[in-house]
DNA sequence: AACCCTATCGCAACATTGTTGCAAACATAA
DNA sequence: TTATGTTTGCAACAATGTTGCGATAGGGTT
């Protein structure tokens, strides 16, 4: 795992960005030309790989990447993402892991749960 | 909202098929040339606004289609939606709708909890 | 500091999924 | 049968994501 410019770059906007973000918003933050549109989707996978941050499916499709915040031990991000409708960001819901119980036989590998609606800044205003 | 050809077909693939589709499944279904791709995808839409089918977002963000149980009353979809990894299917399971709170101010709409891993028909071979 | 190896990158091309505008076709009610 | 508004096909487009391959550059070694 090499230190590149534009890995520096992309973990450095992963790490202070408080919303998941696409490759689309991260190439917005980037400085222009910093890198291709590929090296992004191909930095934020490798980020994943090496547990620095962690996939998100939204609701319309599109993934999104939040940094990890404790993943040392077991790289596991069941918790809650929230979508909101207005203001269009996805956010981490650390402390809310859903409980559920499959029926037997079934193995889990991964789970997404993302619940959209409206966030509380949006409602406030 | 009007009886037509390809709505009557695709509602039927929708009611007699026991995993989500999405609009290339449910092209691969129908009698070759029987409407346009694009129809399917209004059609799977409509289906929704009638009530006669719900959305998943699958993991890797394609849009998967179910028909509707028991949504008479509210057109509510909480229940967990499994893919199979192997088989490629996704289901719903609908016995099974996990629990979960959010912080105060929250306004939920909808719910997309999707749990990724190995169906039991692929785990017993 | 120069060299080497190979991970990473840029580019171009492609695939897939989904959307839109508009004219033609069709379902249904009058 | 005719009128009306819904639905469809088509073509064009947009957005997201992937792949192959030659070029670049990170970082360890000499
Ligand atoms: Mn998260
Ligand atoms: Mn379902
Ligand atoms: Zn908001
Ligand atoms: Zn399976």
């Amino acid at each position: 795992m090499r230190n590149t410019v534009a890995r520096d770059a992309i973990l450095e906007i992963i790490n202070t960005t408080d919303v998941a973000l696409s490759q689309s918003d991260v190439q917005a933050k980037l400085p222009e030309g910093l890198c291709n549109r590929v090296t992004i989707y191909r930095v934020l996978d490798r980020l994943v790989d090496e547990h620095l941050a962690h996939k998100i499916t939204n609701i319309d499709g599109v993934i999104k990447y939040a940094n990890c915040q404790s993943c040392a031990t077991n790289h596991k991000h069941n918790h809650v993402h929230f979508n909101c409708e207005c203001c269009n960001t996805v956010t981490c819901i650390e402390a809310v892991e859903p409980s559920f119980k499959l029926p037997a036989n079934y193995e889990v590998n991964t789970v997404n749960f993302l619940v959209s609606g409206i966030c509380p800044e949006c409602k406030g205003n």
